[in-house]
DNA sequence: GTATTATGATAGTATTACTATTATTATTGA
DNA sequence: TCAATAATAATAGTAATACTATCATAATAC
């Protein structure tokens, strides 16, 4: 019973230490978002309005007029909408490094861990965890449909430079060392996790959208299933 | 000697008429830019240019500088730059699809044919095949940085049915197949061409813009290695 | 109770993404 | 060969976008 306890506190305590550590660089916002009452409505409404609108569609103007708020305030916040979606991605990578870090912390054999983490990566978000004020299943949404754009600009390498990927490298630097405490030989452990992370995220794209080109079954997982066997048979030594 | 002959024909026939194939559906343009000289002009300066500036940048304006005609001659041929873009990938899927069927005429094992149709899914585009007014190795560029911009929109389902992925999905159909013809029992073989084609145009643009994504080795191709790998061990009946 | 900071209100500008109109060439076809 | 037709050029204009600037006011901190 005591353990039990002790064990829901760990929880509590590295839940709320990584709660409060998805702060994101500075680089990424003129002025933090998280601070302030107006920064927090300006990331709730915007997840909600780009979802609805699409990104290249999505402006300040029609973010400032849901939140009745001057554009020049928002402006305040983040210096164009290509930052705030960065932003917004980089939160999301956070979250879900935060989500793998907490659903392998009570698991002891390596493959097990790598395939729980495998689980969070590929499976759509369902349910509103309610983290605060960020609407995470709508959030989910938008990264399957909009994330690719955040680093597929001419800006990229400056923004890199500035750190604006570092929450997206750190995960997969985390599930890149995952893999290698399964198979230390294996030699391309970055590029399988990005390849099963834009992987799952695209077939969720195409199966909505572009049906012809996935397999997907209405039914069932298959997106899952496949890039668990695919992490599978790649890493077995052999 | 008369066999080489026939061969021969045969492969000049195929090349024409493919070559003659990569028209585009009418769902694509206002106007054939195939059929006149300003049409060509227009194609083959956006390639440039859109490589230089980067898709959100380039403008219809910016192009007519180029070229010296009035912006509104470039909207006689295309609605908006967005469906501009989707022309260009079209073609480069048909294209590609010209090139893979060529380069697996003369093999006769499946599993042959489908490794060198990897090959040219995977590959860079290294020299300008030189077809007409098209830019081979530059619109390979644009097509690893601005291509998901095609249908990551809201009007994908509109576009999808008039028509205009098909030469994405066609290929990908054929590729398919491929893989059906090597083991008829595998169940996701649209996944896994998928996963494989934009798998490695995304490695690509890591590789050269987020490296601590990827894995790449300067010297070596290890984007094909990988992906060859992958489609192997995945279709394999274990 | 003043200094600081945050927000609101309003205005303005260059560029973008188009549409429209008319003039001028080039091509076709009778 | 001349008239009709089609294609392009030249020019103008508009609403929206992507910002920047300024000043007033409200909230908070010391």
């Amino acid at each position: 019973m005591i353990v039990l306890l002790l064990l829901l506190k760990v929880y509590l305590v590295i839940m709320r230490d990584l709660s409060i550590k998805i702060k994101l660089t500075p680089g990424l916002y003129l002025k933090d978002p998280d601070s302030t009452e107006l920064g927090k409505r300006i990331i709730s409404n915007s997840i909600v309005l780009i979802n609805e609108l699409g990104f290249e569609k999505f402006t300040f103007k029609k973010l400032s007029k849901k939140i009745n708020s001057p554009e020049s305030s928002i402006y305040r916040y983040f210096e164009n909408k290509h930052l705030l979606l960065i932003y917004l991605t980089s939160w999301y990578w956070s979250w879900i490094e935060y989500r793998v870090v907490l659903s392998v912390i009570n698991i002891n054999n390596n493959l097990d861990k790598l395939d729980k983490a495998i689980d969070i990566l590929t499976m759509p978000v369902n349910e509103d965890k309610s983290f605060s004020y960020i609407n995470e299943v709508i959030l989910d949404k938008i990264i399957i449909a909009e994330s690719v754009k955040s680093f597929h600009t001419k800006e990229v390498d400056v923004e890199n430079k500035k750190g604006c990927f570092e929450s997206y490298k750190k995960l997969v630097t985390r599930l890149a060392q995952m893999i290698l405490d399964v198979n230390p030989d294996y030699k391309y452990p970055h590029m399988l996790i990005t390849t099963v992370i834009e992987g799952a995220h695209q077939q969720r794209y195409f199966s909505e959208h572009l049906p012809k080109l996935t397999d997907t079954i209405k039914t069932e997982d298959t997106i899952v299933a496949f890039y668990k066997e695919l992490v599978q048979k790649m890493i077995s030594s052999k």
